[in-house]
DNA sequence: TTTAAAAAGATAGTATTACTATCATAAATA
DNA sequence: TATTTATGATAGTAATACTATCTTTTTAAA
């Protein structure tokens, strides 16, 4: 007996619901670690389909195409999040406290859910590090942002935005300073490990130390305003 | 009698040199024109060929493909904007003076200089913006880095890590708040034209917010450590 | 249990993209 | 003036990004 974590995802990223079925399932499982062995330019629907087992139109009638796809997973990965955000944080009192455990999960590498058989959350963590940001640097990021798209996103940032706002309610900047959290624990991690002269963190790669820069900047700023 | 400011670029980057012929400059002024208005997705080489009226074997013998236009664009512009930046600060003793002028330079829309008739810098400065980080968020980052395609970039960014410094010798994380402030000048930027509610700019929509959310961060995360 | 609906598999085909090759011509240079 | 070099014109290929159709299998309702 197992307790099912369900996501509900909005239906115009999908043409047939991915976790209605084994093939949906499939689609997922191996789009993520595809994606994350090859990077989305080299990813298609075709070498998908051959990992899967099943042919090209068969994906097509999941996805529209592979953006499609890759919005579809960052928009999971953003509220998957948030439900961990909202249980680690559950019944903390203390903003500070709080705002500091979600920088933590932010800027650490998850370890996989047992809840969700066919999404393995420390890749599509390294996917959304890499490839998160190509789902909204688009030309049709405003059609796309007008059908919600990107509501995963935005609902986490406003929650970091309210917590900053609780710590420090004069503070004039705490939706751009959220944006700026969620964005630069993925950015660091990535400069870190691809192009380390952009960080301070090239000698030990490690992520506390990504964490460490993220809350001095939070904390020393919040502060003083 | 004209001062020509002649940008020296890597030669990894091309082919043949786009600089050292017309149809070279062609292809740098219309694909900044074609990438600004298409996208850098829907962009490719004979869309631009046919704006040129040249071949697409033509582009060829100048770029490899189309990413490595993109990468040589952005080298070129952080190239470009270190001149600007080292021109723009030159006699300015105080680092937070320095720092804010930077930070100033980083996030304002640029005027067209007159100084290069085949790039636009204005539309130049918003290709960075949308498409800049696609350079370097490839699989291939790796190899691109070690031919020193990113050397511009890297560059400036430990011109303002040093400037970090020397306003404040303590501080930590130099070089990652530097890469921060440039990251940031160009994410909220978009974000505030294009996905509004992950900013605090929302309302006017005024690149002047950007600049003082970059101050604040930066001067009250310095002044505390 | 039968029957119909829905999903998946198999196969084929098209338009576009991302190139490479070749040859002729024009322009620059020695 | 001869020769190198750049460009133009044209053609062709392999891969990508789809769409269409038909058959078989699975599911689910009557």
């Amino acid at each position: 007996m197992k307790l099912q974590l369900q996501i509900t995802m909005n239906e115009a990223l999908f043409l047939r619901n991915p976790e209605s079925s084994q093939l949906g399932k499939n689609i997922l499982k191996h789009s993520i670690q595809l994606i994350y062995k090859t990077g989305f330019e080299a990813f298609n629907f075709k070498k998908l389909a051959e990992e899967i087992g099943t042919t090209e139109a068969g994906i097509y009638r999941y996805f529209e195409n592979k953006h499609k796809l890759l919005v579809y997973l960052t928009a999971w990965y953003w509220t998957w999040l948030g439900f961990q955000i909202s249980f680690h944080t559950n019944n903390i009192k203390d903003p500070a406290v709080r705002l500091k455990r979600i920088i933590k999960l932010l800027a650490t590498t998850v370890e996989d859910d047992e809840n969700t058989s066919y999404v393995n959350e420390r890749l599509l963590h390294q996917i959304i590090i890499s490839e998160g940001s190509k789902a909204y640097l688009t030309k049709h990021v405003g059609e796309d942002n007008k059908q919600h798209f990107f509501k995963p996103y935005k609902d986490l940032c406003a929650v970091i935005g309210n917590i900053i706002s609780e710590c420090q309610p004069k503070y004039k900047y705490p939706k751009s300073l959220a944006s700026t959290i969620i964005e630069m624990a993925h950015f660091q991690n990535f400069f870190m490990n691809n192009l380390p002269s952009l960080t301070d963190f090239g000698k030990n790669k490690e992520e506390t130390e990504v964490i460490s820069f993220l809350n001095d900047l939070v904390f020393s700023g919040l502060k003083k305003s």
